[in-house]
DNA sequence: TTTCATTTGTACGTATGTATA
DNA sequence: TTATACATACGTACAAATGAA
């Protein structure tokens, strides 16, 4: 009896580890049986438990440390960032635009939840905000880069949803952005005073409670990034 | 010379691999050097060839068939599909509900896309959304399951846009909730008349050119989804 | 600091299953 | 059906990293 037909051995093992880490109610972190031990308890070959773990390990479901042992992973979306930058760099019709896609998707999304936010977000939040803004004016006076601080406002507005796969989801899109057009030789920035300003607009639609205004702010400061994504610029 | 510190060979492989795909502007299905090539290229053993496509066939970068050989994979979003189907699953907090954080987006999403395909869509776009709805309310009728052609829908409304990524983000998402739900004992679906009905209002609205009255049947027709993911049902 | 056991990383040889021509 | 090329699987050996005695 050689093996399962229609179905490869790696990927039997893979299940078999995944069902391991939800029926023992394993979190993040919680150590895994060594390849040894999965070695016997599945009775295949240590190459056939590290393929498998390897391909958990590129999900994110699993994270193997040296010498040490492997454990559960965050199931971050890595992923999904890795994907994508393949799939923006790897573009042949580069006239489709992998990245304006991205944006077209970052920007009904955040158009949206901003107005979800606008009747939650509290002062302390929106001092938070500003605080953020007020660093990003800071750095862009002393010419430093602040892609951090902007990421970092983006998440800060939709951390009261309770949803914590928005500010993933959204990281994972300005990551994939950020290394892409890093990597192609990236179009000039907008200067960052015109970007503090969206952002401060931004903030202050809110404060005011003007739900219209802040998804135009938002939309404002999007088109400003779309700009530099042009196909033809 | 041992090797480089800080950077397990795995990794130096999977992004060697990914760079040839790069570098030779390798379309998807293209054929990729076999192991046996590759050892000899990298100068590396067969296992940790392995090791290194296992993980980028994981992430749908390469595809690997028994027998046959290796290729340029299609970079689908089924990576995010595993892992957000297993972070569903593995949630411990059951009450924070993953799948209804998937939900909230993919509402998000489907209310501001609506907006923006409203005034684009052809008649013709809008017979053929009709059609999918006529089939849904057949199968209904008959008491048959109609998740497909739900999908279908949703992917034929965008399918105007020219963003590729968008059917493909909902369709992952809409996967997910498909995947979880089932191995979870999911909840009664809302009656099949009712759903059809939601549809249906959906293109009614697009017919006449109101796009407000569009996002309201969008967002009725998730509303009836959310009750079904109520920690508490 | 050194030593040691444990665990993952890499390598090689061999046999077997599988798809194509 | 056969031949060929390829991936799959196993077993063994050794290297490298980590943590603890």
């Amino acid at each position: 009896m050689p093996r399962m037909a229609g179905e490869t051995g790696n990927s039997r093992i893979r299940r078999a580890v995944v069902q391991l880490i939800l029926d023992r109610g394993l979190r993040p972190g919680a150590p895994l049986p060594t390849e040894a031990e999965l070695m016997a308890d599945l009775k295949v070959s240590r190459n056939s438990v590290r393929e498998a773990l390897k391909a958990l390990q590129a999900l994110d479901i699993v994270e193997i440390r040296h010498g040490y042992g492997t454990y559960v992973g965050h199931a971050s979306l890595t992923p999904l960032v890795d994907g994508l930058t393949f799939r923006a760099l790897a573009r042949h019709d580069r006239d489709t635009g992998a990245l304006a896609e991205i944006l077209q998707i970052r920007e009904v999304l955040e158009e949206g939840l901003i107005r979800r936010v606008a009747t939650t977000l509290t002062e302390p939040d929106l001092d938070r905000l500003e605080k953020v803004v007020d660093r990003m004016d800071e750095a862009g006076r002393a010419g430093l880069p602040f892609d951090e601080l902007d990421r970092e406002f983006h998440e800060l507005l939709y951390a009261s949803l309770g949803n914590a796969l928005v500010p993933q989801l959204l990281g994972a899109f300005w990551t994939v952005f950020r290394r892409v057009s890093g990597a192609l030789g990236r179009p000039g920035q907008p200067a960052p005073d015109v970007t503090v300003r969206r952002h401060r607009d931004i903030v202050d639609a809110l404060r005011a409670r003007d739900i219209e205004g802040a998804q135009r702010a938002m939309a404002v400061h999007f088109h400003g990034i779309e700009a530099r994504t042009a196909p033809d610029a």
